[in-house]
DNA sequence: ACTTAACCTAGTAAAATAGTCAACTATTAG
DNA sequence: CTAATAGTTGACTATTTTACTAGGTTAAGT
């Protein structure tokens, strides 16, 4: 399990997406506007999280992404392996031969403690994030603010 | 807090050191042969943890690093801090003014969510993990491969 | 003196991150 | 049907971080 800067992106945009895709699906290009992230790096991570099955792609107008599974069935750790590709956390994955065909310090320590902050995350959905007050204002100040900046003539609610 | 390679081979660095260092100090050179990183990225890595005042070079032969604390007193979280850089993890560090001079979803999210996972971090300390017997294992192993290996002719234990 | 090993600096190759551009396909509104 | 919307894909670029190399200087022990 790695906390980087990407993993951090997709979990805020599944955030975004999550708080706004209630009534109808939400366009990258709107969540691109709301948390400042690059479009074609959204496409990028939205094409991760489509194909582990998080996200649904709507085409056509009124079109955009939506969550495939309820908000509390939608953990952290699921965003974030998602996009960061899993990749060998330890060089010699699981096969604990990375050093001279022996387990490794790093295996005996890192995978553990990896595998603690795994299930840490796990347990964390995104109804649990919703749910503090903090997010939601800002979320909602957010979402008027998109609507005055950019002129959006559909779906006025 | 981020979670990457940089910050597991930080850590694994000071796991072995605080393994083998209980005698007299660890030459980076042996660390570096025993968990294959090389000698100048450990310096690297040793250079930051040594600004943290978390080791204590010993110059001159027969010198090395050594830990400046008891092990049970330093934990993962602040060797991971020491070598990241602690680079601002949502682009406005405490600012909360990322987006248009407000907070933004990234900072009520991230924020809370880096600090549980530091909060965790912390509360594991290099005593814990030296304490579990497949770590001790590996390093013994790994301890005795390297005085086969390499000549070794001073401090034959 | 000589060796050892920390300490320091600069550079560099590879990887990951972040983003651009352009073409294409499916859907839907008119 | 046609045009607009919006997802989908792939190739390509720039920046940053990571990991490592090469070369030195400094302090301490023998």
């Amino acid at each position: 399990m790695r906390l980087t800067t990407k993993g951090r992106y997709a979990v805020t945009a599944m955030l975004d997406l999550a708080f706004h895709s209630q009534i109808k699906p939400v366009t990258l290009t709107d969540i691109a506007a709301r948390q400042t992230i690059s479009l074609s790096y959204l496409e990028q991570l939205f094409a991760r999280l489509r194909r582990a099955g998080m996200v649904k792609g709507v085409r056509g107008p009124g079109g955009g992404y939506k969550l495939c599974r309820n908000t509390n069935e939608i953990n952290i750790a699921d965003i974030i392996s998602a996009v960061d590709e899993s990749l060998d956390s330890t060089k010699c994955r699981g096969e604990a031969n990375c050093q001279k065909d022996q387990a490794c310090l790093t295996h005996a320590l890192w995978m553990g403690l990896s595998e603690q902050i795994r299930n840490y995350l796990e347990n964390i959905s995104l109804a649990d994030l919703l749910e503090k007050n903090q997010v939601q204002d800002v979320a909602k100040r957010q979402h008027y603010e998109v609507h005055q900046a950019i002129e959006v003539h559909r779906h006025s609610e």
